[in-house]
DNA sequence: CCGACTTTGTGCGCGTGTTCACAAAGGAAT
DNA sequence: ATTCCTTTGTGAACACGCGCACAAAGTCGG
């Protein structure tokens, strides 16, 4: 269920090319998948399409925020404004997804205090005050490898339970707790790794034919 | 064999501790996966392990860095310096990693010229020569999305066969061309899915209880 | 009202990846 | 040398997600 989001974007583009409704095939293919893959996800969330016809863009775009719970309001914190923590904080395409920066948080004093998109950067010791003050249910580790552990473990006893991580480490929660990773590097990695395989296999086929 | 990364990532962590062998339990705990899972990883690659004793942790660096292509360096182009190019541009940990940054491209002409991390922002027009000149095989899309395929039409278009792509669009791609996407706003929606279920879980709970 | 056409929803087989469990292999100690 | 202990490498059961293919359901034109 982790392509909901993707449907919901497609849907959102053909929303505002004034599409009414759309069949199966045709928002399958937009999204990148096969067609009775998106059927069989829909389904999970009730029969909402009309055979013969499709699936009405706007329902559906209704019932699949409401099965994500983009209709209500999640408010985020950030912890460590470097260079990516500042990257996050000035991007506008979070908002328009029900998803509010709530506040903005640094070790170093020499950042604790500017502004960022609006928003002052607090002191990381403000981390509980904070989350109770604002209901942050979602907390942001844009912090080096070193520090992640220990603010995922503050998050985690301030009462946030989910967490997106973008230091390259494996952060221990508890259950119930949900972590998700994100690692540019992991990526560039798995990237090169078939780049590599895509030149080997074509120097044996060099070699095959030689042969 | 997604996980290689995060298996080199443990092994580099244990070898600055100073640990010479590590057993295939203390190694996939560090990871954060199974155990039999991690050794069907590494017999892929080869028996590089002893019974009894473990793995050598430098030896074990040595065979996934191979495997990956980590022993050579990886020239990589990145397109669109705003908020999240200059982040990837000033971040450090990709060249430790053999991932040189060859090349940042910008469509607006009052960023082209002006230095980021020690590289001049180059025009867009220049992707192919610079594509050519620097021999990159690795290219990233950080433009706005509606900018994204058209970039990626380019890439594809100069020899770059693996794009990593920032921007919330779904790439079409030639067979052949490996894509990799990250979407920030995806993974909060999914931590937002799941936040919403544990909620919905313990309204239900309650429920039963009361009843 | 009917028949032709379109599209959904889903049963089923298939392939992949995961985990358990254990035999074989090596090291250490006597 | 023999025995015991630890740990690897892997066979086999299992789970799961994917996609084909098709019947049921609904639309639309006549
Ligand atoms: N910038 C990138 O493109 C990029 C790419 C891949 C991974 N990452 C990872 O993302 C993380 C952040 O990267 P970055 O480039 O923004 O690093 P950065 O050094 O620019 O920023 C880190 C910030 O965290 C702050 N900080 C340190 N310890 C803290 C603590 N205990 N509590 C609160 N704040 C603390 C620092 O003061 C600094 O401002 C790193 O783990 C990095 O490995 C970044
Ligand atoms: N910043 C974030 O934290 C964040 C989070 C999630 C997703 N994203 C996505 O990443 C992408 C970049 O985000 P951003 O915040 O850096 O946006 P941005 O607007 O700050 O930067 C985009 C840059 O791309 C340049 N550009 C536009 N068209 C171009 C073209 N055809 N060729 C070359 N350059 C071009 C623009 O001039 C601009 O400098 C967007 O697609 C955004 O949706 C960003």
């Amino acid at each position: 269920m982790a392509r909901l989001p993707v449907y919901l974007r497609a849907l959102h583009a053909l929303a505002e090319r004034g599409v009414a409704t759309v069949s199966s095939e045709e928002l399958a293919s937009v999204a990148g998948v096969n067609s009775a893959k998106l059927r069989k996800d829909l389904s999970h969330l009730g029969s909402y399409g009309t055979r013969g016809v499709g699936y009405d863009v706007e329902y559906l775009i209704y019932q699949i925020s409401r099965e994500l719970g983009l209709t209500q309001d999640w408010a985020v914190a950030i912890v460590g404004v470097g260079n990516l923590g500042r990257a996050l904080a000035n991007y506008g395409g979070f908002a328009s997804r029900g998803f509010r920066i709530a506040a903005l948080l640094e070790a170093d004093t020499s950042i604790v205090g500017s502004r960022i998109a609006g928003l002052a950067v607090e002191h990381i010791d403000k981390l509980e005050a904070t989350v109770k003050q604002h209901g942050v249910s979602i907390g942001v580790i844009a912090t080096p490898a070193a520090a992640a552990q220990q603010v995922c473990d503050r998050f985690v006893a301030a009462g946030v339970t989910s967490v997106l991580n973008f230091a390259p480490v494996v952060l221990t929660v508890p259950e119930g707790v949900d972590v998700r990773k994100v690692d540019l590097s992991i990526e560039l990695q798995i990237l090169a790794f078939h780049e590599q395989r895509k030149s080997g296999a074509e120097r044996e086929w060099i070699q095959a034919v030689d042969a």
